[in-house]
DNA sequence: AATGAATGAGCCTTCATTCAT
DNA sequence: AATGAATGAAGGCTCATTCAT
């Protein structure tokens, strides 16, 4: 007996389907998955406990909507910077922008990305969405900057790498904040590191 | 009244102490730290439920010690190859093995970094112990790095940057493994970035 | 502000009424009570959760009306028989006949006894319909064969008696049938025991 | 990851788990499975709710376990009668003995019977214990009176039958009581049907 | 010091019933 | 009359922590 989860067409429905996850996605953002419960979810989202199970299976199924809702808010205004991006340019400028895009989008997603990624080991299913973002925004990116001529060579490679360069500066950035780190002089090394990379031979 | 923990002097205490944490570790390792039961922990280190509680606070406390106890795994082998270095060396040799080094080390602790870093967001302590060790790496290296003039300025930003593009790489390698990337590239641009940064001016 | 409850005179409303007792019956009998809930009464129904309260006043509401459907079912076969019976006739045919009808009943009402008579111990309200109906049926019957000059002493009895053992019999025959009973020896004895209870002195 | 379920071998512990099964005999008997929660099992039985999970792996468990209680409760006062029957005896007076005995069997054990058969036909397991029960005792019952030279064709058919008509009976005895039937003479029906049925050809 | 049974608060989920439309 | 989304109390179960021995 396959309980029915409502598919919501309906606007009303929908936005509450949406202050669910929203709730869930600040919740988990605040306070991690594990210490998220469902009844707080619902008080966040104005609801009663009872209907979220009318929008969604389990408590994880609101974890994977909620990874849904970051993948794209993380990956639209990167994929918009390229789709927009017009030959000839300066690498180096171009580099800078991506910089400030990727600290901004990881400083309004604060918290999110930590409280999925670490569910990334334990939880296949988070797992691979996680994978299967990465997969797609390295594959249009270097698509794209490939079309562009503006890598040649190992380009998959390349954007890969430099995706893991900005993730872990921006998280750097972000949240740890070393005292005796000069957080600009950062930032330039990382620039440089990308400017190579994208020059390079 | 404040309960009192041991803090054991005694040989028997403290081989049981240490496979406690032995235990958190390894099972924080392979289920993460809420798929973790203190039953499981004891029952993994062979001793009772009740007397972990006469080695630790709480279940936090566990966590606290394994961190530490993962610090010292992770950093005990870099700081090795940097205390046994002696100039002249080749710059991109040394890169190399690093790289190698530092995939060691994640493979062998594989999973027990997601596990903690996981909590750094929500955990204030357990975020602390990260950033500590960084700093502390960090410093140690920078400090020898330059002793050995193989950095002039700017040596303690270069060497957090290289830690973190390090870090990403290793796990990267171990985990994620993407079809579409020839990881053998992937390596290779890794390197390269880090000879560069050595070298750089 | 005592809810009022539509007592259906349209036929539109009669029929709704009835489609939700007889998908009470099915699921009931299916399922048991305990496993079936009301939105799935109302769906296999085809009307809306929200209007089985305009004609019931709760989910046992609904029980109790099944439950009646359940005795008509059971009672009417077997009041037909005897109304249409006719002396003189043949004893052993009779019963003959009886044990068929009663089995067959059972048969075709199958799951839907057990669930409503295994309410009967918790539930006084039903234990009360269904011992009203045993008390109607055992004295219509009686009363014809009486009438008959079938039975005359301790007719009540006999009936009920007989009525027990046609009862018990049909749920083994549906049901349990165990691997080592010859059913047909067993039809026999209970034919027999019936035939004999009739035929006494 | 298995939960282990403690097979409690000491005394207290032995103790507390029969506790359990006889708070839950009581409690199924009064109200019924479903209407029986595990807070109220544990109140009862005075524990804990969690220590119930020690000793059983869910709520169901206590039934399978309280059904085995209940076989054997009603099982053996039965074996013992046949084991320690001697032969030559009166057959009416071994029959009037054998109603007595279900008939307070059936008294003293209240209300779990009809809980626990209602659950047999929604609950397969349930129900393979009952059928197992009844086989044992049917086929003890008819080897043993085999022996004793008592039944000699259909033995099986016969003591099932036989068993069934007492079941019922006690059953109608203990709990339906219409008014109009008069038991006594009810009694002697059975009594008389019985004795026929062993004393056939 | 050590054991492991015991505690009970808290979590996820279901469902009879109500209510806005 | 009718809909079906919404409510929230209650149930089964887990687990960090305590306690009798």
């Amino acid at each position: 007996m396959p309980k029915t989860i409502r598919n919501p067409q309906q606007e009303r429905s929908i936005d509450k389907k949406n202050r669910i996850i929203n709730a869930g996605y600040e919740l988990f953002s605040e306070n991690g998955y594990y210490n998220t419960n469902t009844v707080q979810i619902a008080k966040r989202a104005g609801v009663s406990t009872g209907i979220v199970y009318g929008y969604f299976r389990d408590k994880k199924d609101i974890l994977r909507e909620v990874t849904s809702l970051y993948m794209e808010k993380v990956t639209k205004p990167i994929l918009n910077l390229f789709d927009s991006l017009e030959a000839p340019f300066d690498t180096r400028d171009l580099v800078c922008k991506i910089v400030d895009l990727v600290i901004s989008a990881h400083g309004e997603n604060a918290g999110i990305h930590e409280a999925l990624h670490s569910l990334t080991h334990t939880d296949p299913e988070i797992s691979a969405q996680f994978i299967g973002l990465e997969d797609e925004l390295t594959l249009k990116i270097a698509d794209r900057l490939t079309r562009l001529n503006v890598l040649k060579e190992d380009a998959k490679e390349k954007v890969h790498f430099a995706m893991d360069v900005l993730q872990s500066f921006a998280h750097e950035y972000i949240y740890d904040h070393h005292e005796y780190i000069d957080y600009d002089i950062f930032k330039t090394l990382v620039t440089d590191c990308l400017v190579s990379l994208i020059d390079k031979k």
